[in-house]
DNA sequence: GCCTACTATGGGAACGTTCCCATTTGATAT
DNA sequence: ATATCAAATGGGAACGTTCCCATAGTAGGC
């Protein structure tokens, strides 16, 4: 009911504690050093009497530091987004940065405006889990000197930090796990890789990668919305008269929960069958047998990520362009085991 | 590596367009019908020719409107919170609203930290999933006139629209349904309810109706961290030697999550034991023989709250707080099926 | 005792908008 | 013709900061 009480400005700061305003300025602009103790101590005094907050709107009119940092998530949806941007978020709250997070839903014009709504707030970093393989705004962006960290993917024509999984050495750890559990036919299932570089980066190694180790490599790339041509994929692979013991290599979370599903109308048994797939997820103990994962260090990724943007805000002369790849944690459980079907649940990692 | 090109202002483009600045503004302040037609075209080249784009920044300053939203969740690593954020997404999308959003991590002073951050942005509209049971700096705004909706909760002392589930509506139904597969016992599994007033009407509804329907009820609420007890506690409730069939009834996701995970270790076959929880999983289908779930429309929940938003803003006068609920789907599956455990999917509703 | 230098402060001009209040023009009513 | 009014436009003062450039004092060096 009461009419909004205009919040006090640092002119009524500077006059309720007798100083000029540059004065209160300084002092929450980090210049406290510059200010006399007990001209410090009026301020403080007079701030808290009347509830003073430093506008960020006329802070980020005049030009100086916003303490903002933009995220931009391809897909909110995603466990694996999530898990990141958490870790991004605790990150920044230790700096004393503010994040501001747009989830654009795969869609490059969504990821535009957004970009436009970001950059308007002058963040001074933003951290990017792009859309798609190249972003005209975003080049201009990172060609402009905004600090930027890529995200899981890199973008054609920008040079800027990555920071992600090791994509290589996970391939690499999966298909040593399948050999082992002596799978020889391995189908990878994954998104349109050309949509993303990870998926890209993972398809090639893949694909160099089963020759080396003598094993029948197989690529399956689709939508994951068109379940019926995953069935039927699925079905070409799996019914495959008597070949050599057969797995499914799934190149994200969202592939592994669409084959698991699949899977399970097909009624083929976990194991007998081997599932393994790349990110974990809550779920991944819980369907028996247990599916065995890669699990991405998502906090350690998030962490990083806000690492890497400190680092270039702190050179003056932009540094070459780092890319950070994270090792993933092998998870085994029941979907990768042959022999004894029978155990029903799985043994966590340690 | 090109020095930033500093973007072009209201001035420029007035300039450029041989026109006043005012006029120019009108046209970006959605005044344009007052505007000639030569003048609107002449504007609109200008404006193209250098790429203009209005800073929010100046713009919020002068105390114009923002345009933007503010959403606060208090989880983020909850797929209900995520649903729902996706649907307040898209409505304001639709408006024409750009959406800020914070994540509390359930914790009071982050909450009020993001309060100010989002209040000094100027958001004309705040969607919150609070972290708390009342909150001051909430209570302030919203007596400030700001209009303010209450996500799944309400808090003391705020007389806000609210939005969420029928929380009555969904025990009863979930009563309804567990008696009808014959289960005469049931545990309620909660997070601690003191911090959140729908938990609360879940097990005031939960305790006045069992006696009503003539079964069994017990309550259990614990953090779900807790591993060690929640597996105690089931094993006390599961291994009464021979009462009527039991069911375990889950109060939101994660609940159902934890408990399904003790379920397992306890090695207690779902059907013969029931499950049932509120929200649906992306797994819940697929662990055998897939869980009951009732499912909240979080789409509808997200976007109905964006049109509190709106409807608020349009009065000039702030109408009655509106509380809104939502109608749950039931989705029967094989945890609530007591007969024929044999059978091994589930059938997803229609 | 004077010049230099440095510290602690303050005054005013930006920053890019919006909004109030003119001013100009042409039309309509008397 | 003159008064009245609306429609179309423009000029300037805010809005709350920061930052550049003074201006005082206070030491130190010769």
């Amino acid at each position: 009911m009461s009419a909004t009480p205009r919040p006090a400005t640092i002119l009524e700061v500077a006059r309720d504690a007798g100083v000029s305003k540059t004065s209160v300025s300084r002092f929450y602009s980090g210049e406290r050093d510059r200010l006399s103790q007990h001209m410090q101590q009026r301020i403080a005094e007079a701030a808290e009497r009347l509830g003073y907050q430093p506008n960020p709107m006329a802070r980020g009119l005049k030009g100086g530091p916003s303490g903002l940092v933009g995220m931009l998530v391809a897909d909110i949806r995603n466990p694996f987004s999530v898990a990141v941007m958490h870790g991004v978020e605790q990150a920044c709250r230790a700096q004393g940065l503010s994040l501001m997070v747009c989830n654009t839903d795969n869609d490059p014009v969504l990821e535009r405006q957004h970009l436009a709504l970001l950059t308007s707030y002058r963040i001074e970093g933003l951290i990017v889990n792009a859309a798609g393989r190249h972003s005209e705004p975003l080049a201009e962006l990172a060609s402009d000197g905004l600090p930027l960290v890529l995200l899981d993917r890199s973008l054609e024509g920008i040079a800027a930090d990555e920071v992600g999984l090791d994509n290589n050495l996970a391939i690499d750890m999966a298909l040593d796990h399948l050999t082992e559990q002596g799978y020889w036919r391995v189908l990878f299932v994954t998104e349109p890789p050309t949509r993303a570089s990870s998926r890209q980066t993972r398809v090639a190694r893949f694909e160099s990668e089963c020759p080396e180790r003598q094993l029948a490599g197989e690529v399956l790339s689709l939508d994951l919305d068109d379940t019926t041509s995953l069935d039927h994929e699925l079905s070409a692979f799996l019914d495959t008269p008597d070949g050599p013991p057969a797995a499914i290599l799934c190149g994200n979370g969202q592939v592994t929960l669409a084959v698991t599903r699949a899977l399970q109308t097909h009624r083929a048994p976990l194991g007998d069958t081997g599932l393994m797939g790349i990110d974990e997820l809550d779920w991944c103990q819980m369907v028996t047998p247990g599916i065995t994962t890669l699990a991405q260090p998502t906090d350690a990724i998030g962490q990083a990520a806000v690492g890497r943007l400190r680092d270039r805000q702190a050179q003056p002369i932009a540094p070459a362009p780092r890319h950070q790849r994270f090792t993933p944690q092998l998870i085994p459980r029941g979907s990768t085991r042959r022999a004894q079907s029978a155990s029903t649940t799985d043994e966590t990692s340690p």
